[in-house]
DNA sequence: AATGAATGAGGCTTCATTCAT
DNA sequence: CATGAATGAAGCCTCATTCAT
């Protein structure tokens, strides 16, 4: 006999499973029941409906990742050594948790507007302190000074991403990954820049 | 009164409108009639079914950039050159048509097996020319030696992330935003590198 | 093949008998449907809700009898020839739809708060005509002064009470029922009084 | 602790007040347990279904009216003085108890065929028991020689509507209430009976 | 081509009740 | 006696699609 805690802690999971695999919409509350193993009904005794569901899944995935970064940022590091960390970090959570991402990223727009808005600032906020550290390079010397939005936009994306394309059969670790991303942002593509 | 041809078109631009902001699941055929100004059944004169419209939409968005792509690499250019011109054709083509990207990389999920194997089929075929440039430059002593598929994953994620932020409100043409991801990738936000 | 507004109607009659039989809660949309004869998604097509159904219908029963209501009192008549008019047109009316005043008295606590409260006013509004008649007819010398409240309330419930005891199959017409009520009201049962 | 039959009473208490309030089928179990202040399941330690808890209401509420009746009918009083009794005694009990007498009108219907049948028969008594006063009066030169079946509901709805009305923040009693309605119910409202 | 009513399946949720602890 | 998780049925409603007009 699972405990209560177990029993929802099994709901989440599943849904994260079946909400990554068909989306939130293409998965039916009787899909959820049946991966855990109850009857339909018996979900409204952990959760008070889908919606609610997908909005605690999507909120754990972006609590994750704003955490480490506040502490990140607030370091005394420089910059470089900021990102660098920064990267590994990120790049980790991805790749433990592919399908919270994809989730976040797909989904978020089922929920009704008030709940976005919740995530839409978590995101908000964590691609600011993204930004500030950014800036802080910029202003330290330490980075070229290109505009800081996009450049913010386009290190996500090189993160991110990875939630489509990392497969655990693959042979590569996160950090691996993660020094390829810092080697590009940092250094580049190019020969000629050592 | 419209074509037939010119229905169709308002069809799709309608559902891609409105795929973009709910998804597909969200999107009810009746949205997309009253959308258009026409009864529900009456789609059913110019699609035949409501996967099928998803799927000419997606297809559309990936087959677009195939093209330009395939060309590209066929020119007589170095590695470097290649790759400047597919940054500035992808992301001008994103910038173009966030929505058909958007519904590309949300929906295709929502697809039946077959139809999501053509898709992959030609998303597959997208990185692999990308790979092939990038091992190109690798080879032929433009690029450091790294690993080319999470180097190509790395670009494309640079480029696609713009599909998420980008606005036409902001001011960035869609030739700064190559700018400065081509920029990234071949030299680095580091200062070091000339 | 029935008329749209003839299914509406069937709809609507088929709603009213099953309401009054087995009132709101105990009746399903499934039962509503079979009784008309078409699948429980068609009823849709005519309804936005079960909810707006019963309003509909309650509504419907309330306004019938404000309108005469409102004419009579506008007349140029005594208090005793008003309160005459009132009893026999109201006693008709129940007697013509008693299904409506049932559900009207037993199921207006099923709808929405916006809903019952027009329901309430139009009834207020009906309870204050009759009682001006009754005060009217105070003021007048026509009636005895008694708490015209009160007055009023027992008048409705001599004549509302019927939808509760009245049979077709009984061999009693409205007319002979509103006289009796009248003869009770106006000059009581006692056998001293002419 | 409260002593079983102190929690049973609760129950019944509860019940009554929510089932007045949002009538039967708008009332949970979840509801009264809320109400009572334990948990759902422990409600079947007291009573064995929801429709017998509403059969149990409604039962002691028609009960309450029997009793009394009977008493003051086999009383050596002539008709005027067992009616002016028995309106004093029936409104004073609406008064006390208007929910009673509200789930006992509105609710019945909820109840299988039986228990409907029982309660019919207790009220169909009690009706009898009036109606035999009101052929009392008649057959003795009290009353004029009305239907005495129409007299009876006339002089029933007078009396039972109080349960719409009547509202314990007015400042009327239940004696002043009766008296209205037996000066009505004796003399009529015209004002040339003495 | 267009309409719009009808279909029938399926989705989310609530609920009375049971039962092991 | 109390708990509270589980059941399984049923309820309201939405939707993609069909088809006669």
């Amino acid at each position: 006999m699972p405990t209560p805690e177990e029993r929802y802690a099994a709901i989440i999971d599943a849904a994260v499973q079946l909400f990554r695999k068909k989306n939130y919409h293409g998965t039916s509350m009787q899909d959820i029941a049946e991966a855990v193993g109850i009857y339909r009904g018996s979900l409204y005794h952990y959760i008070n409906s889908k919606e609610e569901l997908l909005f605690r899944i999507v909120e754990r995935a972006i609590s994750k990742f704003r955490e480490v970064l506040s502490k990140i940022q607030m370091e005394n590091l420089t910059a470089t050594e900021k990102l660098h960390q920064a990267i590994y970090t990120h790049v980790q959570y991805i790749v433990k948790d592919q399908a919270g991402l994809a989730i976040l990223l797909e989904d978020t727009k089922q929920l009704s507007e008030e709940y976005q808005e919740k995530i839409r600032d978590a995101q908000k906020q964590y691609e600011i302190i993204l930004q500030n550290i950014i800036e802080e390079g910029i202003q330290k010397g330490e980075f070229k000074d290109l505009n800081s939005k996009v450049v913010t936009y386009t290190l996500l994306g090189m993160m991110n991403w990875t939630y489509r394309w990392y497969s655990v059969k693959g042979k590569l670790s996160s950090e691996e990954i993660a020094a390829i991303i810092e080697d590009i942002i940092i250094n580049g593509l190019s020969k000629s820049n050592n």
